[in-house]
DNA sequence: GCGCGTTACTAACGCGCGTTACTTATACTT
DNA sequence: AAGTATAAGTAACGCGCGTTAGTAACGCGC
């Protein structure tokens, strides 16, 4: 079984018939007219021929690649350590695979963004696609709305007009701030998940102020820090939180990731979860319910996100148009045993 | 500025030029002559039309499809929980971006095997792949061996000559056993990360054992374990160790994933990390220098063995021959604070 | 017998590009 | 002056497939 790459003539050739005959078979066709021996002499040929359609000969003619790609303005240094991640691809590839499409996955860089939404757009080798954690800032976005392909953000962009799939974010970290305000926690600290050019970062930390003004209490712009997705930077936030001198009994972390390097800088300063602080998180990622405590936090439906968003870009492309422009699922406050009355 | 797609042709009829001509200047085809000034209105044309080349049709033509495979034999299940394929994705998808390849996804549930490796060799809309976590029935790992498409299995396979980089499975985790002994442990439990089926899982296995062998040691049967990836499958491991009434005061878990759930486990019995039970963990992943306490660990550079593979897999799609079919990566033991001498 | 519809099929074009083989114009030798 | 080499460029084919337009055969009614 030598490379030598059977073609849909190959198997015309084998079935003695043309090549069209072949194809209007494999793909049933409806409108031809095609007795059902004919048909089962095309399957035969094909079948001993071990025939494969060429994926990329298919996608030239008919214009559709059947390719759908996730694009994250991420460097590739910060998806090493992204732990909400999987649980996306997870659900995408869950999604796709029934479909019968493929996934591709494309980071862009800062430096050239306009340029590269465009190219991945013309270039054509993807239908549609699925923009993860986008930013205020991304010009290519704006263009992106001008070309005609179909893409599904994940995340909320305030000025757009693409299809969104999201949580409230900011309600979220109000819930969760408030549930830190029912213990009876004044001085509550929080830790952005990202800079604030991440619309999703901007929202908990409105949030978390939202909640504090309307229980009477009064933001302290000292007592908030961001972090950068990473555990590290969770950790270096909450040093900088402790060397402060700034008083709080409680810090609401808009990312379990980043708070993880939170809690082990209050381990480190031999300060006990939740005796001293009570902790809430953000996301629940797998690990949360086996931290040490385990993490009260803010569910994130990240299953669901992925495949909602993933249906949404199917339909879509398949000309489809949703009657929503935003699809917002809901959070849950996971609480388990980082949080304590004071 | 509709999607009426600039080809090559708009191009030549801008420039002036015909197609051909656009072709050459624009791949910088080496054997052609053409004027700078030529040269010039073709770069001025594709930049006024915004020219960005069908990566389809240039498949077809060049019969290469400039992407790479990245193929788990896992659930999609699986993978929402798998904290270490961020960190392959990050090195993939640097390497694979300074080369301007793309990379796909695609997972292959159990059932279908053989065909679905093959329809992805047919199909050819991947130049190659890398295998993730291959498992010892596979069989269609055989099938891809007698295809010509370039493969490189990142985990080791005994009976394979496909390419291969990985660690030394087996000599990582006697590694890690020995530090325990020396510590003074002698009832040494283990939790494999997977059931035996996939090589890695019992390589760790056989290399815990060796360890104890040659220390003197008689490896118990009942002290041994199989996860499953999942934190979960490790807190149910502890459970059952714990409930065997079998005495241990160390585990070598070969998976930090799955040792969080141990972990967790231990806590829930009231036994204290490192006082009580020591823990050595497996693959060191970026949460596990933040847990309580900080995860001692066999660290495996993911980061480096994706690079690598992924350069290694460019260099046969260019029909480079490696002269050596294994790249063994280092692992080390990176010492925190889960163990302690008894 | 003629017209007409239906069934069963196929030739041929186009998708957008890379590439080979061929043409013409120019320069350089002998 | 004739012959040859090189420069500059192009027409045309092929990649493997989907698809349209068209053909041939076959009934069926009147």
């Amino acid at each position: 079984m030598k490379d030598k790459r059977t073609t849909s003539q190959d198997v015309a050739n084998l079935a003695g018939v043309s090549r069209t005959t072949v194809s209007l078979v494999l793909n049933d066709v409806k409108g031809a007219s095609i007795p059902v021996e004919t048909r089962q002499k095309v399957y035969d040929a094909a079948k001993t021929l071990g025939y494969v359609p060429n994926a990329t000969a298919q996608a030239l003619a008919t214009q559709r690649s059947k390719a759908i790609g996730l694009v994250m303005t991420r460097s590739p240094h910060h998806i090493s350590s992204d732990t909400f991640l999987p649980q996306i691809l997870g659900g995408l590839l869950e999604v796709v695979k029934q479909h019968k499409f493929r996934l591709l996955i494309e980071t862009i860089s800062d430096e050239h963004q306009d340029q590269v939404y465009l190219e991945l757009a013309r270039a054509k080798h993807i239908d549609g696609m699925i923009l993860l954690t986008p930013r205020f800032g991304d010009k290519g976005i704006r263009k992106l709305e001008e070309m005609a392909i179909p893409t599904v953000l994940m995340g909320n962009l305030s000025d757009t007009n693409l299809y969104t799939v999201d949580v409230d974010n900011h309600l979220a970290a109000e819930k969760a701030t408030q549930y830190l305000i029912e213990l009876g926690h004044k001085k509550i600290a929080c830790i952005a998940n990202a800079d604030s050019a991440y619309s999703a970062a901007q929202d908990r930390v409105t949030g978390y102020q939202d909640a504090l003004l309307s229980n009477g209490l009064s933001p302290n712009e000292n007592l908030i820090r961001y972090a950068d997705f990473e555990p590290k930077s969770g950790y270096k936030a909450m040093r900088s939180l402790l060397e402060s001198g700034e008083k709080f009994s409680a810090v609401f972390v808009a990312s379990d990731n980043v708070a993880m390097g939170a809690k082990s800088a209050l381990r480190e300063s031999n300060l006990r979860i939740p005796d001293d602080v009570s902790i809430v998180g953000f996301d629940d990622i797998p690990l949360s319910q086996y931290s040490d405590p385990p993490l009260t936090t803010v569910r994130i439906p990240a299953h669901d996100l992925a495949t909602k968003a993933c249906l949404l870009l199917l339909d879509l492309l398949q000309g489809k148009i949703p009657e929503k422009r935003e699809l917002i699922l809901d959070t849950e406050l996971i609480i388990r045993q980082s949080c304590q009355k004071l």
